[in-house]
DNA sequence: GCCGGGGTGAACAGTCATGTTCAGAACGGT
DNA sequence: ACCGTTCTGAACATGACTGTTCACCCCGGC
């Protein structure tokens, strides 16, 4: 298939970004896509997409590592407050912000076969779920729920929301407040009319 | 590959599950597969499989009709109690039990091209948030939440919870009250000191 | 100007999934 | 036993993707 130039000029904007963000978008979008298209939908040639990382595989690890690399930095950076709300919220911003390189990663069966790598996802979620167990235990997360669940509904949560922003439901500032409001008091009605939730206009 | 006789009657015995129900979990698990694959999966060979489904996109199109049949049935079975929490229970649970064909549905982009297929999805859809409009009337759900993270929150919760039972860390019978619990209370602990020892659907 | 690195397009062989056909086995009903 | 249906294994043609090579171009540094 030709690449029409105009088509071209545009994607050599989008190199601009790194590379790997743009193949785990265009391939959490279209897992089947070929490397044609993917080397197209980044503005690079197939033959330069080989020259970087020689088989399919090995790029599709690649993605994998960064993904991991990026939620490494985003749990590492609330070390600081670890289990306040403010520290829950700085997490969800950080991982909703990367949310199509972490959904890429949670989504890749493929992904279990790199040893090296799923011993770093281990590591990595076990720092999240021990913020979330910091969490519980400064009273901020019911402690009675199990962790796999806490773990499971802030990876949904994350997701959802990394969705929406892309879907243009969502502003993005509005996302880390919406998500975390949702982890900690649910949708459902306040008790009584004491109102919690912030006034909305009608839509 | 050749099918070891004991491997084939074992898949034999899956043959009385609708055969699209293991297609749907096959391509879920592993969106790659080959119909070669897939066959032997469902315990049928590609011939059989081929005479039923003449293309691959023929195949994956007629899962997700079932997925949306199923999905239907679904939010048909709660139209009596519509905006209760025993309604939201009812409608969470069916849709948690069909878990992975509404996932397969849900993570299939290539099923927008079929477009009888897209307007069933968008009827379902619809329906769906009507019960959710219906809940939120009737103050079950918070007034302030737009619908659509409504509805994106219980696709949310409706695929984490199926794939904690698959995994095996979530008893089927008790994933509609956690994921209830969780969509209406969420996970913060409760405000004061009151114990409230598990996550509580208190009436 | 010369040079080198990175990128490009084109072509190639190899591999694999797909879709199709066919002869025959297994099964069930008569 | 007969017959029709369904399933099966095998083989085949076709097409797509993959991975590789090579000659060439563009661009910035020297």
């Amino acid at each position: 298939m030709t690449v029409h130039p105009g088509a071209l000029s545009r994607s050599r904007r989008a190199t601009k970004r790194p590379l790997l963000d743009v193949v785990a978008e265009v391939l959490l979008a279209q897992p089947g896509a070929s490397l044609a298209e993917v080397a197209e939908f980044a503005g690079i040639s197939r033959t330069t997409l080989h020259k970087h990382y020689a088989t399919r595989d090995e790029l599709v690890r690649a993605v994998g590592q960064r993904a991991t690399d990026i939620w490494e930095q985003a749990v590492d950076r609330v070390a600081d407050e670890p289990g306040t709300k403010a520290g829950l919220r700085q997490l969800l911003a950080a991982m909703i912000d990367s949310g199509p390189q972490l959904t890429f990663l949670w989504r890749n069966p493929a992904l279990d076969e790199d040893n090296e790598l799923t011993q770093r996802y281990i590591d990595v979620e076990n720092r999240c779920l021990a913020v979330l167990d910091r969490a519980r235990k400064e009273g901020v997360l019911a402690a009675s729920t199990p962790d796999w669940w806490l773990l499971q509904t802030l990876y949904a949560l994350v997701y959802t929301a990394a969705e929406s922003i892309q879907f243009g439901k969502l502003a993005p500032l509005d996302a880390p407040d919406l998500a975390l409001s949702t982890l900690l008091n649910g949708l459902g009605a306040p008790a009584a009319g004491a109102g919690s939730g912030k006034p909305d206009k009608g839509e």
